[in-house]
RNA sequence: GCCGGGAUGGUGGAAUUGGUAGACACACGGGACUUAAAAUCCCGAGGACGGAAUCGUCCGUGCGGGUUCGACUCCCGCUCCCGGCACCA
């Protein structure tokens, strides 16, 4: 066979016709494949129109671990979808004056084509896009169920609003004070918005971070973080003059006899109705309700606070204790107010310092004893000064006190949450219109599941002012469900993150319009087995997935049994692509495109090169001249095809050297092999197919023996290639006369019996110290290592007048000796 | 401040989890082929010292200690970098 050259362009175009129409890709729902399943997926991608390094990254790692898997017999699913609701549409839209369906569909069908270019192996037929009537119509299926079950609930609150974005946020995301996509300090709103109640599930989002035993440990940490889970009390102290209580929550109810003062947000009730006769009380709410959101401006805001006129009494001791607002309390946190022990809180110690307020110490340290001139004592230890519960310790005294409180009614053990509910409202147009009609008479009713979807109008340009659905007529007057009065639909749409919380499950049966998830495609694909995508996501999407994927369980679409209690089982998450050490980007003009990579080089070369250039999670740098190593690899591996059938020149290889390529082969194997099932270190399973070609470079099949080891070594190449590099593995294994394409070829096993060797090299250290290298027999005990070792001149130079005292020996792996001078 | 993760040649990164540090690649230098270049192939390479040379010795995985026959790996104490959380009561 004469070899060509090695033309990318040719053999991808090729290949990929190929598969498409052998149907290679496609996941099998047929009842009698009886496969092992396996669903393997990567975060879809909002379509904005162009294909980046960091989506090529991601797809590229998806992609080797699906083919992988079908290669080792599994029925994969390795589906792909567009998360295609979105502000950049609307921005383009007000911008070009189309309508953002038209731009994101065009948008859908370029980067179809730029994803199909680098030959992933996707299938297709379960292509999703969220902006689908088809698709969000379930969503808003989903919110009606939420409604009657009151995990979905309409509440005036104080809200993040981002002007440039024109819309609300959820706390997820808020990032350092700012918008999460526009970069802008987010403002402190008052609105009516729609909640999902995810508090709800805070407690098992956080117990189920056990089980996900397939997630890199800082994610679990991010999101135990973000849910943030104290135990301690909530208290009611009784306030002077008025019948109602303050309640507050802690978690140092054994400090509670130390109470000199309390502490309420400036947005608390109490706060506003002392403020509504004291002016000077009001300005003082007004000034705190501009609080900066910048967090370097938080930490050096100073503490301030205001008396509001009002006692509240020590439910223990009936003392009067009076109210402060101060800036420092958080309206969103427990209730907004809370009782200040000085003598063991920092914060309340340097308030109690400024304003003048008493210090009383109630806890002791265990032993010793601690000068409250400088500091608080805010570690545990022995009660003092605390009437009934003198004497006990900390943790006893918080029990005692707490049980105190609850016989009387005072008050009770308390888990608060830092985690608040979802907020889902967003006033935009290309989104998911929230399923709700106001009616004056029946309030806000869900729309029954017969009129759904409530579709979008999808021939609406914006034009940047105020919500355009609640412009467009025809959309907003629709008559009550209930009652059939006139009434007005909701107008605003839903937060995008409520698609991509449950796209993973429509995979599964993305054409089903019964339900919106069939039962038995999700006994039979769900949970993800491998998810992959950035890290970026920690607490927002991969959160409201999760939480979303338990209410699904929850309204009865699947059991636990079914479709598993998490989404996903295994996380991979993937490094950024950076260009010049810096993340890629148009304002900083280091971008590289994808498409004219594929151009010069082919995608097996983009491909190659972004799994081999770092481990997966780490950042990767991209470097042209690396890139053209990995094109120059595929050359070298294309040229050892030559050598095949013309032979070489030479003396022929002896039985020793046609062992030790078969172990390169089968100890390659075997190392490629580890790479697939713990970790994804491609890089590394790359460097041995790197270091496998290299020797099969250097071998010189010249008679039979040496042509079989050969060819044996180049078909298992191709095959462990054939996951990285699929279009060159394909036309290599052609010419290799594979029956079909690389593909779909078995993977490997390595040979056990070609791992063994009769000789193994030892290393021979003095004192800890390599100071030579010895062939052994394989089955060498220690005595007789030893003896060769010290036949060496340089081992024996260091041994020579000297008392060996110990010898460590590592079969097949090393021979320490022991000197002491003698 | 709290919680994670990290630091290895000129560069990206390896090292079976306590057993040959620097695999593999990039960049670099030298050579071959060529009128020349590109492409390709071969050789070299952590640092220092000694030697004409095969080679030899010492040092070397952020810094300082420790455990061990043996430490990039484990323990203690630092420095710096990255990520997350943070008036959270």
């Amino acid at each position: 066979m004469v070899s060509d050259r090695y033309d990318a362009q040719t053999i991808e175009a090729k290949w990929q016709r190929y598969w498409a129409e052998a149907g290679l890709d496609r996941a099998s729902d047929a009842p009698d494949d009886d496969r092992p399943r396996y669903y393997c997926l990567v975060m879809f991608p909002y379509p904005s129109g162009n294909l980046h390094m960091g989506h090529v990254r991601n797809y590229c790692l998806g992609d080797a671990i699906a083919r992988y898997k079908r290669m080792r017999g599994f029925n994969v699913l390795h589906p792909i979808g567009w998360d295609a609701f979105g502000l950049p549409a609307e921005n383009a839209a007000i911008k070009n004056g189309q309508p953002p369906a038209k731009w994101t569909y065009a948008n859908i069908d370029q980067m179809r084509r730029q994803l199909k270019r680098l030959g992933l192996s996707y299938d297709w037929t379960r292509e999703i896009a969220t902006c689908h009537p088809d698709y969000y119509r379930w969503e808003q299926w989903m919110f009606t169920r939420l409604m009657e079950k009151g995990l979905a609930y309409q509440a005036d609150a104080e809200v993040n609003w981002c002007e440039p974005c024109h819309t609300v946020l959820a706390n997820e995301q808020v990032v350092d004070g700012c918008c999460w996509r526009c970069d802008t300090p987010v403002v402190r709103k008052n609105l009516k918005q729609w909640f999902v109640r995810i508090t709800a599930y805070a407690e098992e989002l956080l117990d189920d971070l056990g089980k996900l035993s397939g997630w890199p440990s800082r994610v679990i940490e991010m999101q135990r973080n973000w849910i943030g889970r104290s135990v301690g009390a909530e208290i009611r102290f009784g306030l002077e003059g008025r019948n109602d209580d303050l309640e507050i929550f802690t978690t140092r109810p054994d400090t509670l006899m130390g109470v000199t003062y309390m502490a309420v947000a400036a947005g608390h009730p109490l706060a506003r109705t002392m403020a509504a006769n004291n002016p000077e009380l009001a300005s003082f709410l007004e000034e705190c309700s501009h609080v900066p959101t910048r967090e370097a401006e938080l930490e050096t805001m100073e503490k301030k606070g205001m008396p509001l006129g009002i006692d509240a009494i020590h439910p223990v001791t009936g003392e009067r204790i009076p109210v402060w607002v101060a800036n420092f309390v958080l309206m969103g946190y427990g209730s907004g107010a809370v009782m200040s022990v000085p003598a063991h809180d920092e914060r309340d110690f340097a308030f109690a310092r400024k304003y003048d307020l008493p210090i009383r110490q109630v806890i002791r340290p265990a032993t010793g004893s601690w000068d409250l001139e400088s500091s608080a004592y805010t570690g545990e230890g022995v009660l003092m000064d605390s009437g009934p519960f003198d004497g006990l310790a900390s943790q006893d005294a918080g029990e005692k006190i707490i049980e105190w409180l609850e016989s009387r009614g005072k008050g009770q053990r308390r888990v608060q949450y830092r985690l608040r509910d979802w907020l889902v409202s967003r006033q935009r147009y290309w989104g998911a219109p929230i399923p709700v009609i106001h009616c004056e008479q029946c309030g806000a009713v869900p729309i029954p599941d017969e009129q759904l979807p409530v579709r979008l109008p999808e021939d609406l340009t914006p034009t940047g002012g105020a919500s355009p659905l609640a412009e467009c007529e025809g959309f907003v007057h629709a008559d009550c469900p209930k009652c059939g009065a006139p009434a007005r639909r909701e107008t605003d749409t839903f937060d995008t993150f409520m698609e991509s919380s449950w796209y993973m499950n429509r995979y599964t049966s993305p054409r089903c319009d019964t339900a919106m998830v069939d039962r038995e495609a999700m006994r039979r694909w769900a949970p993800v087995d491998q998810y992959i995508g950035g890290v970026e996501h920690a607490v927002l999407h991969l959160l409201y997935a999760r939480f979303y994927h338990k209410l699904m369980r929850d309204v009865g679409l699947f059991t636990s049994e079914e479709g598993g209690d998490e989404p996903f089982t295994n996380l991979l998450t993937q490094g950024m692509v950076l260009k010049d050490g810096a993340k890629m980007s148009k304002s900083k003009g280091n971008t590289v495109d994808p498409n004219a990579i594929i151009d010069r080089f082919g995608a097996d070369t983009a491909r190659l090169f972004t799994l081999f250039a770092a481990p997966p999670e780490k950042d990767l740098e991209w470097h042209d001249a690396g890139v053209e190593g990995a094109h120059r690899f595929l050359h070298r591996v294309w040229r050892l095809l030559d050598r095949l059938d013309h032979g070489a020149e030479g003396p022929a290889p002896d039985e020793d050297e046609v062992r030790e390529l078969r172990y390169a082969v089968h100890s390659t194997i075997a190392k490629v092999t580890h790479a697939f099932e713990h970790g994804f270190a491609f890089n590394v399973a790359i460097a041995s197919l790197m270091e496998l070609s290299n020797k099969l470079s250097d071998f010189m099949p010249c008679d039979e023996r040496s042509r079989a080891a050969y060819r044996e070594g180049m078909e298992a190449l191709v095959r462990m290639l054939a996951p990285f590099v699929p279009h060159f593995a394909c036309e290599m294994g052609e010419r290799l006369g594979f029956s079909g394409p690389a593909v779909v070829e078995p993977w490997p096993s390595a040979d056990a019996s070609a791992l063994e060797r009769n000789e193994v090299n030892l290393v021979v250290q003095v004192q800890g110290k390599k100071r030579a290298e010895v062939s052994v027999p394989k089955d060498c005990d220690r005595e007789t290592a030893l003896s060769y070792a010290l036949k060496l001149p340089a081992v024996a130079k260091w041994v020579e007048d000297k008392q060996i005292v110990k010898v460590i020996f590592v079969p097949g792996r090393l021979l320490n000796i022991v000197v002491r001078p003698s």
